[in-house]
DNA sequence: TATGAATGAGGGTTCATTCAT
DNA sequence: AATGAATGAACCCTCATTCAT
């Protein structure tokens, strides 16, 4: 089993895919993830699959079905539990501090999140473009996500160990850094050397203090 | 002179342009930002420009040109320029604190930040489908822009006001979270209901001292 | 029984037909009225008729094959005894007049007329593009037809009802105006209001006596 | 000039066409005469027409446009006129009887009728399927020429040559019958040998007497 | 016998680009 | 300089037909 039916296997297990089926989803996600959505083209998908252009129809109405097909389910299969899962250890007081919670999920996750970033940069790609998805996005991820995150966060204000802004500003401000930090990495810049482990503990120190100096 | 005209002129005031180049460029990047750099068609940018089809292409050799037409200054005239200039007068300690200089920074040019937005939507969704971009903007505003940004981040380092961290690092985090805040405002959900000023606070106050509770 | 299924008794009654075939053909004879021959995809028949694509290929080799397999039965079992059966009782002196028989004929099948016209429609759409239809047509319909009608036209020629026209002449020009009746009034304009009983009275009245005034 | 031109030109004078857009023009009638609307492809018609398939779309932007870019025409610019302009001499008394009058008008237009068959035909095939056609056509012949039919029917009714029929179904019986012999004698069967000046003769015979023998 | 996944040729249509005017 | 008609490759998608199950 290939790396990518791997990943496969975490986003779509669920569903009783085809062996084609496979194949074309992950050529998709290649193709989309190099070029861009629009700038992907159905042929050579699937050549890159090693089907016949019409199969990729009967299993997907439009090739903007197949975007959706291959985006959705991370929105409710993967990202909601990647980040779900570990706050509920966290309620369960596992990590004393949010530092150590922070660098747990990131590493933890890490080798899944590299692996998982051209669906991520195919979700933000396409995002701005296809309502849609944005639509989704808001529904599965943005209000989903943030109930959750927020009883960790006031779980952590109460233990006085949060500052005391709203939950959602707490929320998007992390999720910023974190993408943040990511996207420089694997989306603008994977040329440039990066220290990972370093970069890390940074982004995590920054979130936790900021650039100021306490005095 | 509109809007965009104006910011035309922010961009491209030494180059002489005719009336229709100025057309062409506002069509352009508005049908960029809208839709994609793949999804726009040339046809849609003439028609929008008042333009014959052909007279784009006696201007800009390629569609991709004139893509590049557009987002290449930008680099070179606008973002650099943005950062620099404010960055002498905190070398010239006008700014007592940082989170003073972040303020002034980013409402003083929020609106010209906000006019500019469709470039700086193009340039992102872009970047990471078109070396050419790429390395210009790694060449320009990275290396450039990363330079002058080190001094006075050593100089508010050698004050104690920000703590020891590389300025690279610091100078990343910094636009990571001023960018983050632009691109979910305006980008990814400009349909919600968002409080401008106190986000931008909050994202200041956040780049200054973290989520962590100091004790 | 349905109506489709009387329809197609009438049709193909000797014919050893399993239920899906018959549920193909009431299919085609739906789709193929409505869009066309060539507009109609035998997947759409597939699905309406709640078989497998692959099962109307089974049963008739090609696309064509479905077309002619419906329409040659209704040449041969269908139009030739509509006309010829009622020829034999007018020949056997059981209409006094010519008008008496044409009205007699119409009015007794008109609803049979009716629902065949779906297959009619079909018959009349695919003559002009199918040599292998119009052959069997001229073959099956016109000369063995038109050799019945002979008789019965000379029957009453003979008996002083009808004018010395010759007899292909005369059929061609009855003919003419029962079915350019039943187009304008099924296919052409079904929408518009008609009054059925007084317009066959009409047609009846006009193929008897023309629009020229007795004198 | 080809003789096609010259339908062309009847059809189409007022408008500038183009050289190559005559040629699609041509190529389309052709081809959809031949082998019906939806049996016909754009590459075929564009290569007939010696111009690349993209320039078809440049004038028309469906192939439906194009289908009716056709026809409607003709609708307006052929049908019309012709049987209007002798109508006009006709209720100038140029015409003593009524059969003069459908003589005259018959073998007056039949070269031009014959010309015209190809479109006529694509006209009648696509009307059952082409509400929009089925709407100019309702519009712009049946009402509008209707109305003038009205008036000479009512005119030689008066003068005692014409029965009481209302002129509504004299007219679609005459019609009728015109439409009929030339669909018999070029559509479907035009491989029999027909001797088309009798015919006609019978056709006028038939819709002026009938086939009953007045005694 | 019946299925329906798979095919790949061909469908209509769009597009960036060229070039004569 | 500017036009816009013309191009033809490539696009997304449909289709009749095949074949392993």
């Amino acid at each position: 089993m290939t790396e990518e039916e791997l990943m496969l296997q975490q986003l779509f297990d669920e569903d009783k895919l085809t062996d084609k089926q496979k194949k074309i989803i992950v050529a998709a996600i290649e193709t989309f993830s190099e070029k861009g959505y629009a700038a992907s083209s159905t042929s050579e998908i699937a050549k890159k699959a090693g089907v016949a252009e019409g199969t990729i129809f009967r299993h997907y109405k439009t090739k903007k079905d197949l975007l959706v097909s291959i985006v959705a389910p991370l929105m409710t299969k993967f990202i909601a539990p990647l980040v779900v899962k570990d706050f509920n250890k966290v309620l369960n007081r596992e990590f004393e501090t949010v530092e150590e919670f922070l660098r747990a999920t990131i590493e933890n996750r890490r080798d899944l999140l590299i692996r998982m970033l051209p669906v991520v940069k195919i979700m933000f790609q396409e995002i701005p473009f296809q309502p849609e998805l944005r639509e989704q996005f808001l529904e599965l991820v943005v209000k989903n996500i943030f109930n959750s995150v927020e009883k960790v966060i006031i779980g952590y204000q109460e233990k006085g160990l949060l500052i005391e802004m709203p939950p959602e500003s707490i929320a998007r401000l992390t999720i910023t850094n974190i993408l943040g930090f990511l996207f420089s990495r694997y989306l603008l810049f994977p040329q440039l050397d990066w220290d990972d482990e370093l970069e890390i503990e940074r982004t995590i120190q920054f979130i936790m203090h900021g650039i100021g100096k306490k005095d």
